[in-house]
DNA sequence: AAATCAGACAACCGCGTGTTC
DNA sequence: CGAACACGCGGTTGTCTGATT
């Protein structure tokens, strides 16, 4: 019998000055559910008078924003997300909130229970006799940076990669702007749709703003492949949306914004994910 | 078959910060 | 301005579950 199973059956759970603890059971959960719908989120302290659940404030907000919310993502983290959780640990430490905002549909405690399991003993020093603590945090921190190295010398060599790609997007697209300009002033209505440039989320505005009827959408689907960071290809078929796959795309390289101006599609980019995080 | 272990995950706790009165 | 309250965050704990011995 699953421990869901027996909660919600028998109503485990200990009482604490008046307030339930423990695990949920489905009457509550059923209860809360219907509280945010009616209320919205927020007031958590309110839940108990208006909902009639003796849960306090925190346990209400926690179970709702770690299980019952209607955007989470079920299933396991997918090597994808991995990596960026591996690039924003990196880059952030432990503020899994923070890291959550770029995994949405992941909540900070998903994320940091993830991270305890599979990376926390990876970065701990390999046990031997010495005791010395200090030898011990040396090595962590050596191993720490080692791996900040290796992974920053795999976005720079990411970074190059984009940088010429991004050249040639430029290009295209302004190509493709002229062939725009000069059809909407009037030209004669162009007989075969024009390639649409790389940047997969101005492909599927493009494609979703104007209409190309020669355009299949098999066709259109395909352009919105792009290589994932670890080297696999992404494409439309993956169980996950390529709006999605597509703000990965844009998060993944925050650091353009200061470094190069030139990539006008990427900060575009960040300006169509920043609402998300 | 039973015992042990490790992984996974839900939930709690304490603390810091923001907001309201 | 300060106290009280609400909320969010990160750390930690407790329990289930499946694999291994």
């Amino acid at each position: 019998m699953s421990w869901a199973l027996m909660t919600g059956q028998f109503g485990w759970g200990s009482i604490d000055e008046g307030w339930r603890k423990g695990p949920w059971t489905a009457e509550e959960d059923k209860l809360l559910i219907e509280y945010v719908r009616v209320h919205g989120e927020g007031r958590w302290n309110s839940v108990a008078r208006l909902a009639g659940l003796r849960r306090n404030g925190k346990s209400c907000r926690l179970r709702w924003v770690n299980y019952l919310r209607p955007d989470l993502k079920r299933g396991q983290i997918t090597p994808h997300e991995e990596s960026i959780i591996l690039e924003m640990h990196a880059r952030w430490g432990n503020r899994w909130s923070t890291i959550a905002r770029s995994l949405p549909g992941r909540t900070d405690n998903e994320i940091k229970n993830y991270w305890r399991t599979h990376f926390k003993k990876k970065t701990k020093p390999s046990p031997d006799n010495s005791s010395d603590h200090k030898t011990k945090a040396r090595l962590l921190k050596r191993q720490q940076f080692q791996q900040q190295q290796l992974l920053q010398q795999q976005q720079q060599q990411l970074l190059q990669q984009q940088q010429q790609e991004e050249q040639e997007e430029l290009q295209y697209l302004n190509q493709f702007d002229m062939k725009r300009i000069m059809s909407l002033l009037g030209e004669t209505a162009q007989k075969s749709a024009p390639e649409l440039p790389y940047v997969p989320q101005l492909r599927q505005e493009m494609a979703t703003a104007v209409s190309y009827p020669n355009t299949t959408e098999e066709q259109q689907q395909s352009a919105l492949f792009y290589p994932a960071i670890d080297g696999n290809v992404t494409g439309s078929g993956s169980d996950t949306s390529n709006e999605v796959e597509v703000l990965w795309d844009g998060l993944w390289n925050l650091d353009d914004i200061n470094g190069n101006l030139g990539a006008t599609s990427k900060v575009w980019l960040y300006s169509l994910a920043t609402p998300f995080c």
